[in-house]
DNA sequence: AAAGATATCTCTACAATGTAGAAATATCCT
DNA sequence: AGGATATTTCTACATTGTAGAGATATCTTT
C-alpha cells in the first residue's frame, strides 16, 4: 500500500485555522498569496537565497510546487514581491513632523536601512532595481515630503532623497558578508594583511581595525554629515543645476 | 560521415594569434583565464546575466563548456572574476595629488562610478557584496589615502571612505533598470503617474519630472556636498565617537 | 626522436531547477 | 443535485551546473 503523494500532502496541510462552523474554508486554509511570500522571505532568511527553490517553497508550505503558479505568475514575480515585502518592514511611524528636520531626515535613514538589515540574505534581490511598486515608494514620499519641509525645492528634495537612499543601500551592500560566504571578521582581517603587502596598501592596512567601529556608529555619521550639508547648500540657494530657482508657491 | 563534435570545435578555435616558428601553442591558443572572464563579461554586457550560462560560454570560447572548469573551480567564482574585472576598470589615473581634496574625491568617486556604470549588466552581482580581492581593494587603498592626505586620521579615513564608496554603488544601483527590464523613462513615468495616487504620493509625483536631471547632475552634487561636509566635520574634531583623538604621528 | 609525465581539453551522465499543459479535485452558485 | 469556477496536483521537458573518466595535446627527460 504504497501511499501516494497526493495523501501525504493533503495529510501535512495545517488546519488549524479557520472556524469548523462556518462556510469557506472546509479542507484547510487555501493558499495565499501573501503567505506564500511571507514564507518564502522566512525561507531565505533561514537559508539563504539559494535555498528558495519552487519545490523546497511548496514543501515548506505544504503544498505542491506548481501551486504556487496560480497565485504568482513566475519566480520573478516572487522575487519582487519579496522584495516589496522587505520594504513593507520600514517602520514610518519614526517620523515625527514636529521634529527638526536632521532628526527626521536621521530616523528615516535608520528605518530604511534596519528593514534591509533585517533580511541581510534578501539583499543581492533588494539591491538589484527592485521594483518600483506603491509600497516601496511610501519610504521615499515621506523623505521627499520631509525635505520638502525643511524648505527644499521639488528638484532639491528629489536629489537629496536619491543621495539619501543610494547612501542606505550602499551602507548596507558592504556591510558584512551575508550566507556564510566568509569566515568571522577577527580572522577575515588577519587574512587581508597577508593577501594586502603593506607597502602598497598602508593606508587600507592602517584603516582597516576601524572597520566594525564604522559599521556599528560610521553611517549615522555619514548621514549626518550628508543632511547638514544639504540643508546648507539648499539654503544658499547653490546646486550646481539642481533646482537653482525655487519652484515653490 | 557525420564529422564529430570534437573536430567541429577544434575547427572552430582561432589560430590567428602565436608565432607558427616558436614552441609554445602550435594547435591554436590555449584557453587563458584572462579571456575567459572577458569573454563572458562581454557576453554580460551585450545580453545580460542570464545569458551567461557554461555552456553558452565555452561556445562563445569555441571550446567546450567543461574546458572552462580547469581554469576556474565553479560557476561562483567566475563571478567572482568578473566583478573583479569590473572593478579592475576603475581608472586610477584620474587622481592628481596635487589637486585640492575636494577634486580629487570627486574625480575618484566619478571613476568609481563610470567604471560600475559600464557595466551596467552586471550590476547585481557587481552589488552582491563582491569579493575583497588587492585589484578590488586599490581604489578604496586610493580613497582612504586621500583622505588622509586631507588630513583626517586613519579611523575617520576609514569611515569617509566607506560613505563615499556606499553612495557610488547605491546611486549606481538606482539609475535606470538593466536588462530591458521596463520600457524608457517617459513611458515609466506616465505609468507611476496612474499607478500611485496623487493624495498619497503628492511629493513623489511632484518630483518626478526632476529624475532624469538628477542621474546626470545630481550624483555630482551629493558627493560635493558629502565631501565638504566630511572635511568640514574632520577639521572639527566632531564625529560621533568616529576618530575623536587623532592617531597620528 | 621516443617515451613517459603532465597539462589541458572533451565526452557522457546526472541531479536539480523553472515551468508548460493536462488532469484532478475542491468550492461556489443556482 | 449539478454545473461552473477556482484551486491544486501530476507528469513531463528543456536547461542548468558540474562530477568523473577518458582523450588529446604539450612538455620533459632520455
Amino acid at each position: 500500500m504504497p501511499a501516494n503523494k497526493k495523501t501525504d500532502l493533503a495529510a501535512k496541510r495545517s488546519r488549524s485555522s479557520a472556524a469548523p462552523g462556518k462556510r469557506q474554508p472546509v479542507k484547510g486554509a487555501p493558499l495565499r498569496r501573501e503567505q506564500i511570500v511571507k514564507t518564502a522571505l522566512a525561507l531565505v532568511d533561514r537559508e539563504g537565497l539559494k535555498a528558495l527553490s519552487m519545490r523546497r517553497l511548496g514543501a515548506e508550505l505544504g503544498f505542491d510546487p506548481m501551486a504556487v503558479y496560480y497565485h504568482v505568475p513566475n519566480k520573478q514575480a516572487l522575487l519582487d514581491a519579496i522584495v516589496e515585502a522587505v520594504m513593507a518592514g520600514i517602520d514610518l511611524s519614526v517620523d515625527h513632523p514636529a521634529d527638526p528636520p536632521e532628526q527626521r531626515i536621521l530616523a528615516a535613514a535608520l528605518a530604511y536601512r534596519e528593514a534591509m538589515l533585517a533580511h541581510v540574505n534578501a539583499l543581492p534581490i533588494v539591491l538589484a532595481h527592485g521594483p518600483a511598486t506603491p509600497v516601496a515608494m511610501r519610504p521615499v514620499e515621506l523623505l521627499i515630503g520631509i525635505l520638502r519641509d525643511a524648505g527644499l525645492s521639488p528638484a532639491q528634495a528629489f536629489a537629496g532623497m536619491q543621495i539619501i537612499a543610494a547612501t542606505v543601500r550602499g551602507s548596507v551592500g558592504m556591510g558584512p558578508a551575508p550566507e556564510g560566504d566568509s569566515p568571522p571578521a577577527q580572522e577575515q582581517i588577519e587574512a587581508m594583511m597577508r593577501l594586502f603587502p603593506p607597502n602598497e596598501f598602508p593606508n587600507l592596512l592602517a584603516a582597516m581595525p576601524y572597520a566594525g567601529e564604522f559599521f556599528e556608529s560610521g553611517f549615522e555619521f555619514g548621514v549626518r554629515v550628508l543632511t547638514r550639508g544639504l540643508l546648507a547648500e539648499a539654503r544658499k540657494g547653490e546646486g550646481q543645476g539642481i533646482g537653482i530657482e525655487n519652484r515653490n508657491s
